[in-house]
DNA sequence: ACAAAAGTGTTAGGCTTACACCCATGT
DNA sequence: ACATGGGTGTAAGCCTAACACTTTTGT
């Protein structure tokens, strides 16, 4: 071990030499609306650029926890399942000056902190909620918060454009093994409105009728007597799903399917 | 925001209700041998348990670079795959006092860095590597190494038992979707040494007869004219697998296979 | 009436599973 | 000679992909 430095308790430039990385928690909050899966940005009065919702995990925090309450901060939500998907932090990423600003805003004391601001690890978590359920002051006093179409996303504070996009593909590999999709839905949806979401996360299309079948054959979903209407066709059924068995589904990571999807 | 806290460059004890949690990074290293998965695990001198090899993320670093390290340190292997599988870290899980003399026999200072060192978050990584290419030494002058087989891990420091578990599940999951299993086999091969590796990771036997043709059906893998002698039965063929398309399959997450086993 | 999109059903073919049988090797 | 375990082959059947046809709805 080459890290033999010890700290002298009065001089904060000797721990440069002995202080690890910062720990922050970033979050990915993926919505559906009118058919487009919707990313929630928020933005600091006073600085330029939007950016994912993020903190710094605090000494009397878990790095989960920071994550869970940065949720419910920002969407008032109480119940959804967050996820981890990558740690990002490379060297000399976090561009202290660029972001000095920022950080003041924040109430990160950029001054003082220099140091401990200047490298930090980026845990990315990626979280699904139902656009309906999410109620959002779009500005307070001290920022904006907007859902941006996941392929509408504009050019984002420190490395959070490449946290976005790994999310994504993240997800897009998950999506045929885990039952994500239905925590994006609300209660009660349709058999098109989900097969969508599967398309975009995709980046192709279904066949609805073999979709249909699949989604069916897990057993995690119920058909209504309702119907949707919705345009000038045929109107389709309403589904609602089976709570408590997807979140033990969640939690075990148990495998409810393995698909590939032509 | 709530951490509306300002810095006294002069002043440890006011840093603590500002400074983010350490983060460190370990390896849950995998090997094969004699049809036993292995874990290489580290015993400092002086002290009382084993543990994974695990380090600070220092200010310099990226933290896949420190894993990396660590794990190039401990093998003398310099080509590897590392996969980050899990955040570990709980509000209070860090017992100081527990842990005082281990950190100072690693070159932490626990009394000046007291309050650096409490909370902390645990990357976890996993690597899989060939038994016979790694050369440890048994026993340096401030630490002992040593393979450990999968079921047979001792009570290990912090909360290392429940890391190694957590990696196992990890892979548990992944291997039907990913080529690990290559990785951990000489360069020669046969046939049921990697269904072996299959049958360890899922705890159940596979078929030899089916596994063969799924593991071939990918094209990863080429038969070799050779055989390996190997008891009273007849050799079995010896293979090699294409590298280069195996370890693009690795960057890119490829979807080369999507099995769930019977 | 027509277009759009949903519901339902069918069929061919590929892949998986579950075997049977034969072959090499060491004791 | 025999037990052990590997090599090869095959048939049944399930699952999937591809596609046809009918039904509902708004304009």
């Amino acid at each position: 071990m080459q890290h033999q430095k010890t700290v002298d308790n009065n001089n904060l430039s000797e721990l440069n030499n002995i202080l690890t990385v910062n720990l922050v928690v970033g979050n990915v909050i993926f919505a559906f609306h009118e058919e487009v899966i919707k990313i929630l940005l928020v933005k600091r009065k006073g600085t330029s650029k939007w950016m994912l919702p993020w903190a710094f995990v605090l000494l009397e925090e878990g790095a989960d926890e920071t994550a869970y309450k940065l949720v419910k901060e920002k969407t008032n939500l109480d119940e959804f399942h967050i996820s981890q998907f990558h740690l990002f932090g490379k060297y000399d990423r976090f561009d202290y000056e660029k972001h000095c600003k920022l950080l003041s805003l924040m109430g990160y004391d950029p001054k003082g902190s220099h140091s401990f601001l200047r490298y930090t690890a980026f845990m990315g978590y990626y979280v699904f909620v139902r656009y309906d359920d999410v109620a959002i002051n779009k500005e307070t006093e001290i920022e904006e918060i907007e859902w941006f179409d996941i392929h509408n996303v504009p050019d984002l504070y420190f490395e959070h454009n490449e946290v976005i996009e790994k999310s994504f593909l993240s997800i897009k590999q998950r999506i045929g093994y885990l039952p994500l999709a239905f925590a994006l839905l609300p209660e009660k949806f349709t058999m098109p409105e989900m097969r969508i979401i599967y398309e975009k996360f995709l980046g192709y299309e279904l066949d609805r009728r073999n979709f249909q079948r699949k989604i069916l054959s897990t057993g995690l979903i119920t058909k209504l007597e309702e119907k949707k209407k919705k345009g000038a066709h045929k109107s389709p059924y309403l589904y609602s799903f089976n709570t408590e068995r997807y979140m033990k589904a969640l939690e075990n990571d148990e495998q409810l399917m393995a698909w590939t999807f032509q």
